[in-house]
DNA sequence: GTGGTCTAGACCACG
DNA sequence: GTGGTCTAGACCACC
């Protein structure tokens, strides 16, 4: 398994956000399962060509919120308690994400059947891989 | 017709953008239509208990974008909708929002079923109102 | 490649427009390349002897119009070059500008010949280094 | 003869300057006369629908100009002596109102041919009907 | 270090 | 009255 983290350049989210992101999508996907190591602060900082704070400031975050775990010395592993959160805070989390999507895009003027295809087809894109990996 | 801006301060997004994108929602739903006088400055920021600055910042964003325009020593209405974009920076632009919309809800672990229901209420409650006038 | 920047004091064009226009410019022919990093708010702010709001407006102006960057933490860059304008607002655009500056102008009794020599003549001195850049 | 002054919405330019502009060049062009009464600033602002300080505002700039000369009682009339500026002066404005104007379209990205046909054509819709006036 | 946001208060052009 | 510009100075997130 190999953790494919991608930075998007012109975004406005902070890089350290855009890797907390994908990692906590890699583990609920299952691309890392609860054990698995991370790649060091500097190896990641390398891959991505950036700051090696900006990587130590997206794993404080994530074993802030129990997503990983640091055993001293050994270097970083994903929880082996699944973090899970209330379907209130899930619920929340959803409406936030989805107000500002909708506040960035409505005045673009696309239809409603335009956004709902490309949702449904970047839906399906990221589902396709990981049931892919089922199968192995 | 009644502008009603709500602001939370609490909120990460910017003041003058949580004015910006009301403005810009009232716009799309019909609520404010072209030709209609916005709030003067002076007068949403005494309402809003913020600086006028702020106010003033929202309605240049605002006026950039071709949402409203400035008549000097009048004040602010609503243009005439037009697309101001190209067609290329249009997709850009959902393309960068859904990315970040997903990247936030993905690990939510929602079924794609959920998410595309939830986002077609949205945009239904967004549609309605402005579908409601054609009646007219 | 140095970006000069002169403002004029006694100018009714103000400070940031002034700013905007030379950036846009030095980007036009060439003299900023996508990728060039721009002098920071603080150091052009001192450079120039203005405040560093004035300096942030003009970068923010030319944010929203797609002609730069912002890399939070790290700095200013020009970007690749698009047109993120739809092809009706361009047309719109260089409408409204012809148009103001005939109504400066025809009253001065230039004659058609002299008017649009000068226009070619300014023309050609600002494509003139972007096309020396091709040959490279 | 008739003075049409028409106001163009969208533009920066103040009302009371694209009047005197228009002003101007009715009396360059031969469309009034020297001696030729101006309607008075009530009737204008009338006319535009514009508050009547704009007209007097833009009235008074043409007298102070030397366009027009004022008749205590009687109204402003079309100045005997056509106001002739040096060759210098007219210069220097042609410059400014050229820099402007390419300002604000070079980044547009039009080719330097549609730039000049546009303007052409421009100029000969101006020329156009005071030369088919000549006639009368 | 970088840019982004917000406040406070001043001055100006325009109508 | 309106919006637009500029200054001064503060605080914040990000890298």
């Amino acid at each position: 398994m190999v953790l494919e983290i991608h930075t998007q350049v012109g975004s406005t989210v902070p890089l350290y956000r855009q890797i907390v992101d994908q990692v906590r999508l890699a583990v609920s996907t299952g691309n890392l399962a609860p054990g698995d190591q991370l790649p060091s602060v500097r190896a990641l900082a390398e891959q991505l060509v950036i700051n090696p704070n900006t990587v130590a400031k997206a794993y404080a975050t994530l074993t802030q919120e129990g997503v990983v775990e640091a055993y001293p010395g050994k270097g970083l592993f994903v929880a082996q308690r699944r973090q899970t959160l209330s379907n209130e805070e899930r619920g929340r989390r959803l409406e936030s994400a989805l107000h500002t999507f909708l506040s960035e895009i409505l005045f673009l003027d696309f239809t409603k059947a335009e956004i709902l295809d490309l949702l449904e087809q970047r839906l399906d894109a990221v589902d396709a891989p990981a049931a892919a990996q089922d199968v192995k």
